[in-house]
DNA sequence: TCAGACATGTAAGTCGTTACATGATTCA
DNA sequence: TGAATCATGTAACGACTTACATGTCTGA
């Protein structure tokens, strides 16, 4: 594949749970050349619009399959929306409402993207097709087997996302309770 | 509070959401003090034991305040261990199980974790105290509506993590029976 | 013909971690 | 007395993003 096509595929296939920005990915992809690990041949195209097609070797193949059986980074643990919504403990009541608000909407949104792919999916299971704009990651050996774990990785980001929502429904009734036992409380003072 | 201080709290009570390091942590503190949102006061140590305790300022609280309305960055999307589930569609799929009992194991732990720290807060909810390693947190005005918040984030934490729990059983059985499914159509041959 | 997709890269800068450096105090 | 903890910082490095630079090809 070449370093676009790479970057369309993460785009398309794996923007749930990847990305790669181009300055990140051209050099990457010109150390694994110099270090051996893929090999570049060129396109038919000319000027600029000449394509370098990557392939990887046998040597990076092994580094790939190390890497994979090395132990994992644990999930990464920054939330800037939990942060926010800590903070407003000591700020601001109405605050946190409007915080959450904006995550379940926000999510919400993610939620029926993650649900309209899996619709798009299961089509093409039916049909025993790969979906067009993913054809790259087919490969030459089996298709059906990627497109499980596309369908794995998806309901992956749909569980997680309805976990987001659940606890945005729970928030909000904690937070409108409390509110509500305030107020009535100031009444009776 | 101090920037020591500072460390700890996140560490002890924001360790499921948020880290900072030092090498972040005292340089954003110096640059604070230099744009007028905080104060430095000092302490009665001496030498290297010289505490150095910040103090929000006016200026400082509107700085915040107005972070805490800007829109918030969604949830960060990179996640490793799926990144090489993906992959392993094309190579290995005995990988792929291993991978998955990886995480589970990982986020049981994680689990238990924050059963533990929620059984720790709702006992001090019950007591009407404060956990003493958090004093820093409750602030002058109520502790109360800081406990509800910790509570809070932590049920978020749990949520996420039963959901990733739920995905693992999920994507375990269906590579399990699809590898059933393999080595029977292969004896049929 | 011209906007938008195709295609590859570099430069500058931000963000964040890790390792290092220094020294005081406490308590077993 | 010596290990652990308290306490503040810097330097080097690595990961990553954004903006920039350049040019081609396709199709409305």
């Amino acid at each position: 594949m070449s370093g676009y096509e790479i970057k369309k595929i993460i785009e398309i296939g794996l923007q749930h749970f990847w990305c790669e920005s181009y300055g990140q990915l051209y050099p990457t992809l010109n150390q694994l050349v110099a270090d051996g690990h893929a090999l570049r041949s060129e396109d038919s195209g000319t000027g600029r619009r000449k394509r370098h097609l990557y392939t990887i070797t046998a040597k990076g193949r092994r580094l790939l399959l190390g890497w994979l059986r090395e132990p994992t980074d644990p999930t990464s643990i920054r939330n800037e929306m939990q942060l926010k919504f800590f903070l407003t403990g000591r700020l601001n009541e109405e605050e946190g409402i409007r915080l959450i608000e904006e995550y379940r909407v926000r999510e919400s949104a993610r939620l029926e993207d993650y649900l309209k792919s899996e619709k798009i999916l299961r089509a093409a299971v039916r049909k025993q097709t790969f979906p067009e704009e993913l054809a790259g990651l087919a490969g030459p050996v089996d298709g059906s087997n990627q497109v499980l774990m596309f369908l794995l990785t998806l309901q992956h980001g749909v569980l997680i996302t309805e976990a987001r929502l659940t606890w945005c429904k729970n928030a909000l009734k904690a937070l409108r309770a409390r509110k509500q036992r305030r107020t009535s409380q100031k009444k009776t003072k």
